[in-house]
DNA sequence: ATAAACCTTGACGTAACGTCAGTGTCAAGT
DNA sequence: ACTTGACACTGACGTTACGTCAAGGTTTAT
């Protein structure tokens, strides 16, 4: 009829710990004998199986005890926030699972490619990546005809020509890390690094006009997401590059 | 082109708290400066998007590590298990989804049903469990017909047979936790208590007989989950019973 | 000069126990 | 009576990946 704690525990297949600590936490209180042990009764077994059924349905300790202590604490609530946890929960597991995947996807293809496959599938992860990030943004302010043909002339380049828009992002960054900061952006050599980034520009867009390297420099600033991209480069850089082409760009 | 820690931390979007728990931790260490300050270059911020990249993953930080650190770690063998483990994840959250949506479902049922509703539902449901708990077992010892049978037995029960077995076991219940550790099974108050078993048993045997009920009895302490039903009686209440039904079954 | 905004290290808190360490109690065998 | 072994007790540290103070030093701007 009464049960020591570990008997208790091997009939309910938990630990002596685990008992203790639901004492601890106020969710199952034995009585006690003279000598100090613990003693569970007919109630306490009842009261451990409820606990354990919860703690199955993955409930958080706390939960638990408000479920079992309070009156006015509906179980069938509680179990529908937990499912909606759960569901949640799934949900993230599976866009991990998803994301998972593709990386492995794309590793493994990454080890069969030539190098001219590999320059193809860069180029369309690249337009992904920029896509998902900017898209939206970028065609609301410069309207779709014209992000198409970007991203189309991007797409068509030869490895040649990508290998000089390499360089060229290599010299701009370079020079922006050591000016920003450093030097001013009305100053002369704002204006060549302006003149650079115009040209990085002309890469992706066959009519170059100042008005929209204007605003694209706003948003530099404006848009925290290319704003962190400009400021990996240096810290400042995405400020100093927007006065820049603000005040240079003709 | 350097850093202080709340730019990185802003740039990358994590606490300073973060980036101070990454040096301790061996994955992200930065220079100092002269006033002691930690000072992050180009390749840091590179390495902290790898580790970030990792994180969303779900990978564990130690991981992360052991695959930035070492040669001989093959991120893709990784990746892998990273996605055993998650999709091993998913399927457990699965099994909770499903168990608590039938809890859901039961408990709101309940409390729309009539008592006789109730009734029938609640030999439905003993008789599932039973059949997961104990079915396989029982039939492997018994054979198909008779467990069916049984089965056919409990499910055409009417409340008052019902209730009359409910007396039966509650008396049963409430003498065998008595008895054991306190009379010997040989003892003739151990007849009398192996009676009491033998009348429960005919409200599921249709024809009992006294091997079968040995055979029954051998089970309790032989398979551990008749003997954690009987030992939440009271404990040491299966190898009572068995061993009393092994000497007094006739 | 002083305040605001940084920087530093150190320490505690989190969830649900596992795992010692040190000590006390009880039943059984010698 | 003594030992042994199994059990009981409390207390404390370790686990994960940080969040959140606290106390004090540095830099920058006013």
């Amino acid at each position: 009829m009464t049960y020591t704690i570990k008997q208790l525990a091997d009939l309910a297949g938990v630990s002596t710990r685990t008992l203790r600590w639901y004492e601890r936490e106020g969710l199952l209180e034995p009585d006690r004998l003279d000598n100090g042990y613990r003693q569970y009764g007919r109630s306490e077994v009842d009261q451990l199986e409820q606990i354990l059924f919860y703690r199955e349905l993955g409930f958080e300790l706390k939960v638990i005890q408000q479920i079992m202590a309070a009156e006015d604490f509906d179980p069938l609530v509680a179990l529908e926030k937990q499912l909606v946890s759960l569901e949640l929960q799934q949900k993230q597991t599976e866009r991990l699972i998803v994301a998972i995947k593709k990386t492995i996807k794309s590793r493994k293809a990454g080890l069969t490619m030539n190098d001219n496959e590999k320059f193809e599938a860069f180029k369309r992860q690249s337009l992904a990546e920029n896509e998902e990030k900017y898209g939206e943004e970028m065609r609301a302010s410069f309207g779709e005809e014209q992000i198409a043909a970007a991203n189309k002339r991007y797409a068509n380049m030869t490895a040649e020509q990508f290998q000089r828009l390499e360089e060229l992002s290599e010299k701009l960054n370079t020079a922006l890390a050591e000016s920003a900061g450093s030097i001013s952006p009305t100053s002369p050599e704002a204006k060549e690094i302006v003149k650079m980034h115009k040209d990085w520009l002309c890469f992706f867009w066959s009519d170059y006009n100042a008005e929209a390297h204007k605003g694209l420099a706003r948003m530099y600033v404006d848009d925290p997401r290319f704003k962190q991209y400009y400021d990996k480069i240096a810290p400042g850089v995405a400020e100093f590059l927007s006065d820049a082409v603000a005040y240079w760009a003709e």
